[in-house]
DNA sequence: TCTATGTATGTAATATCATAACACGTCAAG
DNA sequence: CTTGACGTGTTATGATATTACATACATAGA
């Protein structure tokens, strides 16, 4: 995650900016440039209309469903049928740029792209945010509880439920 | 977990059994009587449709979409329209009686009901068996890593997909 | 240049999962 | 006996996701 002027950059250097005000502007610029490196690098291409989900996911903090996102893209002038949005919505978590929260049906920008991580999804059920913490430890509890039953653990879910600073501040 | 007859019973001593041959019969009879107790004791009524859906669930180590359940139940004589089975669903999850496996967008019958547990699934994408391993560390790693961002958890889903010994076994 | 091939997009139709709203029956308290 | 809470049944609809097929577009030989 550190890059060339993560000091300057609050969005990038401090992954609890999610929950917190920050140049948002920039935190999905940023996300956005690395993830067409990524993707040249990888030989995918990112085309105008999984580029455009994607900006439109690193909008805000907040994860969306797959017709919403259908909808902007009709009214863009895209196609307007289920497929488009998902096929753009598949490619881009191949490519780790977007993660599926199970919890909402519903996806959102990753906001640290091509770092290895095994995200932890903490969604907001007053606000709707949701910020992505590091899940490294809890990666490695789960397969410490997988193994004790001889289970070959290949992909997680962790997602959490929960109040965001902000809320539990308003509601205290 | 331990219960009185806990030597005698495999599926109730060991959470492993889930992958393993055994009693299964016992097993599911165990967990239904430990419900019934529990649902008594919580003035909650297992009405003949919940334990029946609860009965379906527990005939096997896995997971159930709503409607097998609800096809299940039309084909016994109850109601056969979605909110018959979403409604017992409902009330079994409450109870704690019964999971939602959201990636599998789907319920499985809790193994050990009445216990606190923070449960974390283990499905196996070669034949589909579901089983709960013990999540107390994954819960407090999840606590952990959302402390760090100011956020307080409080559901959380942690789900693993990959392989079961025995299908691990056959692909080696 | 001209195809052949793979890949991306568009569209129609359908499948799957889930809930809202209302009607009816039962039973226990008042 | 009425009332109110609860459970069940049913209709209708909403929300999410995929299959199948058609069309466009890129790029790599011939
Ligand atoms: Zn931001
Ligand atoms: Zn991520
Ligand atoms: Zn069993
Ligand atoms: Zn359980």
């Amino acid at each position: 995650m550190p890059h060339d002027h993560a000091e300057a950059c609050p969005g990038c250097a401090d992954p609890s900016a999610a929950f917190a005000p920050h140049d948002h502007t920039h935190c999905a610029a940023d996300v956005l440039a690395r993830a067409e490196v990524l993707a040249g690098a990888a030989g995918a291409r990112l085309t105008p209309v999984r580029r455009r989900v994607l900006e439109i996911l690193l909008e805000s903090h907040r994860a969306m469903g797959a017709y919403d996102v259908l909808n902007r893209l009709s009214a863009e002038g895209f196609g307007n049928q289920p497929p488009v949005a998902y096929r753009a919505l598949e490619f881009l978590e191949e490519q780790g740029f977007v993660h599926r929260i199970r919890r909402l049906n519903a996806f959102a920008a990753c906001m640290h792209p091509g770092e290895s991580h095994a995200p932890v999804f903490l969604i907001c059920r007053t606000c709707q945010s949701v910020a992505e913490a590091a899940g490294a430890p809890v990666r490695a509890a789960v397969e410490a509880a997988a193994a004790g039953m001889g289970f070959a653990v290949e992909r997680t879910t962790v997602e959490a439920l929960g109040l965001c600073p902000a809320c539990a501040g308003a509601a205290a």
